[in-house]
DNA sequence: AACTGAACCCTAGCACTGCTAGACAAACGA
DNA sequence: TCGTTTGTCTAGCAGTGCTAGGGTTCAGTT
């Protein structure tokens, strides 16, 4: 048993460090630097090795995906923790959304922008990606407004934080502008 | 003199085949499937000619988005124009943004999703980028509110309609309630 | 009318991609 | 000690964007 159990385990210690080092070359260099020859001479194993732990460069991608929404559900919950006020809850949620899409982008890509083989907004959507989802719930619900669903606000807002954090970084809208728009989202959307 | 005239008039027409000819095949399907063999045998010419006349994939892709450009702005503006209010222009032009993302996908994508190698919101912008947002200001500007740049109210809202697009097309945001954030959008950030 | 030079296009190939079949070695249980 | 199983690697496939070099064709000149 113990054999057994101390393979298991260095398995899945070798699925982190393909998990780890795929995420550190694409904020490196990006995602199509992430070929599968050059994470597997990373890790310093051959690249059939990822294919025993992972269906192909998709399931690397949607894994990546998944830490990336736990830590963005903890940034936006501690972000959020610390404001007092609804209206300032909101404005340090969408300033920690920003700032993680800003930090963090190939995460941010495979979590928004890449395939990565999830279930998005649906029953068997994985748990870290509808945890996400709640931590932006709990502080937008409280300012969605009479007659407006929490969960319908809290798409939109999301969305409106998405299309700002895409264009921005696509270099599509000028960056320096960036708080004010922030700042016009939050003073128009939320009621507080 | 003829018979360069003949010639050029031949490469124009040829340019514009393969540039329609990558769209049409990027919206059937995707851009994945827009490779230069594929994309050469459509126009019944050898891969090199591609090669003649853009630089690469690349400009492709960029002289797509740049036909997509000029027919969203006129989309904007034939919806805007059919409107009465500044609240109704508002309205129709995010139905009709919105629905040009989701009726051209694939020339969304190459306009706001994927790299073409074009320059955007800077001096060198082509034209016909400056004048979709140009579009997009003429409506949007007069409801920018006191105190609010209508250029950064622009790109504000602009940003959120793209958001609302991407997430919705990318199987993040259920389509069903699709409407109902539009209003939102347009209640909340327009000041009537 | 024949020739020459340039314009044009194609064949073939490079280095790369994701992915897989089959050989091989190591470690295990009997 | 001997199979058997498990694990890993080498080698290769079909496809990608892109390019070098060789012909072929045709316009302009003698």
């Amino acid at each position: 048993m113990s054999v057994q159990e101390r393979k298991q385990r260095e398995r899945a210690d070798r699925e982190r460090l393909i998990v780890a080092t795929a995420r550190q070359l694409a904020e490196q260099q990006g995602w199509d630097a992430v070929t599968t020859r050059r994470l597997a001479e990373r890790i310093e194993y051959s690249q059939p090795v990822l294919y025993s732990h992972f269906k192909g460069k998709r399931e690397i991608i949607g894994a990546v995906a998944l830490e990336g929404a736990s830590e963005m559900a903890v940034a936006v919950r501690s972000a959020t923790a610390a404001a007092h006020s609804p209206r300032q809850r909101v404005a340090a949620l969408a300033h920690a959304y920003l700032d993680f899409a800003a930090r963090n982008p190939a995460v941010y890509d495979a979590l928004f922008q890449l395939d990565g083989g999830l279930a998005y907004a649906r029953e068997d959507t994985p748990q870290p990606l509808k945890d996400a989802f709640a931590a932006l719930l709990e502080a937008l619900g409280e300012v969605a407004g009479d007659g407006i669903a929490p969960g319908l606000f809290t798409e939109t807002f999301w969305a409106s934080l998405h299309g700002l954090a895409t264009l921005t970084r696509a270099g599509r809208l000028p960056p320096e502008d960036a708080d004010q728009r922030v700042a016009l989202l939050v003073d128009r959307l939320a009621v507080a």
